[in-house]
DNA sequence: TTGTACGCGTTATCAA
DNA sequence: TTGATAACGCGTACAA
């Protein structure tokens, strides 16, 4: 059988191209490398070939028969239709690209069943690292020794049980300050609504919103907090029950995006006069019917600050001392958006008509 | 040089799980395999082997070696921060997740340049299918035979000078029913502030927004039509210049986000009573201080189907008859949300206080 | 200047 | 029931 009969289908090898052109396999692969001494003819004869085939190097069978990695890292995020995990994406595909890395990108809609069989088959596919947002509190399958020594950086939520590089938000910070200017602007009775304590976020943001209170001299009313709301509608229905009490709260924190947005629409329906403080911004925060403060941060930063440490550790290898784990946190800002901003710019500065 | 010591770092192989359970490579890939006739006591032995090293199949030897694709689909947008090309990735990501096949995901903010080089990576490293959201208008890089046959199907923007299939959205029809529904309320001097007419969906929603306006018996302005703002920033100077001028329009056909979102920046700060209308549906849409008019539809849906068309094309293989370029168009709804509508539920359904 | 032999990790095939 | 051999596509080392 020749070479050329040898396949059926597939795209053209370097056979197929040093039979065109009447060479060994070798001089193809010495003449695509631009290797020194091979004959200008002989180097001709080999790229018309190439031409002709529409040959193109197997970069599989390259790194593989080199020793070298893929040039792969996986990706594993909770909801990439959020926008804060579709910019952490975007950041660490940024900073990857740019050193000739792909991303392999999976979403495991908070399943952490899925979680661990995308992370089997991302790791059996010999990627270099693995930057994770965690779905569950389990992370036996995130364990140096489980990932068979691939490094590991975990986005947004921290390490539990395990050693691991983290990058996250100061969810307690913002959440603190949040509350703080809902009680200088005089609020006395400030909801929360929010994850529930299992949820990190919701733990570390309740925190927050908890120790201003206690700051200010307030106690946590229990009556004005609610944790169980998974959706915006639930958010919504939430925030109107709670509108509806005999003696309402005038200001709510929310400590996501899917309870300011419920919220937002529970005081626009009511009509009521009650500020809302919460996690994320976002574009139209400014053109809203209810003044809105939000806890704002770079999400795409989070994400190059996940690849830089990947990056690190990767660079570093299999040493012997491995080095610590780090945790890198990322500033919060708050931004206040009132009517009367509605006169100036965006962010607080005003400016006159 | 014995197996063990052959290589200096790396994950542990067949080779060394056979050594250490003392048989050969081949009994240990039966062994994983289940396949009948081998021994209890061996598989036993070679099971322990595979727990004590931590081994795991290498897929991609794996795959190299049964001939088998990888099991990639290459993913190319050109910006993932947008809430619809992470949506788009979604649905791409779901459908083919399902099957087992994962998703090598690029951003390309726009770049010709960088489209052409991430494309030529990904198909060196062997990718199965493509789905792109092209940045450019020349395509040629896209072309069967530039791909190798690799199958492709563009998202959101048709193939140029290209056969390929490709999901679009209904952007002339979405265009032409805002702009309709603007007119219904008796609008008359409606801009449009969109994209350039080089961009597929500027020239589309373009063409919407004048057909809309011939059938009520109008002609287009020039001076009130603007393509060139590229950032919200720009589209808010565009818009504020419109309601600066000396007769200024009732009404804003946006034709995408970024304009939607400077539209009611500059109608909320100058305090203007315009209405706006605009492609692109988002959360907040029915809180604002400014009435809007959205042109809605399903991104996630978009990425599912784009991931059919391409299952479908690659289980087909390079046939003989290669089957000809489908086109599918997502429909669009219009959602109008009105100062009203706060007094009732979202999309558009008034229900009494 | 060009070719041969061999191996990366895995598995199909055939032999034992 | 198990093992030896060869091969997937490519590149290093050495020979011609």
């Amino acid at each position: 059988m020749t070479d050329v009969e040898r396949r059926i289908v597939g795209p053209p090898t370097m056979r197929d191209v040093a039979a065109l052109a009447g060479v060994s396999p070798m001089t193809v692969s010495r003449a695509l490398h631009e290797h020194p001494g091979v004959s200008t003819a002989v180097r001709d004869r080999v790229l018309s070939a190439v031409g002709a085939l529409g040959y193109r190097r197997n970069e599989v069978a390259r790194r593989l028969r080199q020793g070298r990695s893929t040039g792969l890292v996986g990706v594993v995020v909770t909801n990439l239709g959020n926008p804060f995990y579709a910019g952490l994406t975007l950041g660490i595909e940024s900073v990857l690209g740019g050193q000739g890395i792909r991303v392999l990108l999976t979403n495991t809609a908070e399943d952490e069943g899925r979680e661990r069989e995308v992370v089997e088959d991302l790791l059996a596919r010999q990627i270099d690292g693995l930057v994770v947002v965690p779905a569950g509190a389990d992370h036996r399958h995130l364990t140096d020794g489980a990932l068979g020594g691939v490094p590991v950086v975990m986005a947004a939520r921290p390490p539990s049980g395990i050693q691991a590089d983290c990058v996250l938000v100061d969810d307690f910070g913002g959440a603190r300050a949040a509350t703080s200017a809902l009680l200088a602007d005089g609020h006395r009775r400030i909801a929360f609504l929010g994850n529930p304590p299992a949820v990190y976020t919701g733990a570390e943001r309740y925190r927050g919103y908890a120790v201003a209170l206690k700051e200010a001299g307030l106690p946590v009313e229990p009556g004005l907090v609610r944790r169980r709301q998974q959706t915006i509608g639930e958010a919504q229905t939430a925030a109107t029950a709670l509108l509806r009490r005999g003696v309402p709260p005038t200001a709510i924190f929310t400590a996501n995006s899917r309870n300011t947005i419920g919220s937002l629409r529970a005081v626009a329906r009511a009509g009521a006069n009650v500020a809302i403080a919460g996690f994320d911004d976002f574009e139209t925060a400014d053109v809203l019917v209810v003044p809105l403060t939000v806890v704002a941060y770079d999400a795409e930063e989070i994400g190059r600050e996940a690849a830089r440490l990947l990056l690190d550790r990767m660079a570093a290898g299999a040493q012997d001392d491995v080095p610590p784990a780090r945790r890198v946190v990322i500033d919060t800002t708050i931004i206040r958006y009132r009517r009367d901003d509605l006169i100036g710019d965006r962010n607080g500065v005003r400016v006159p008509r």
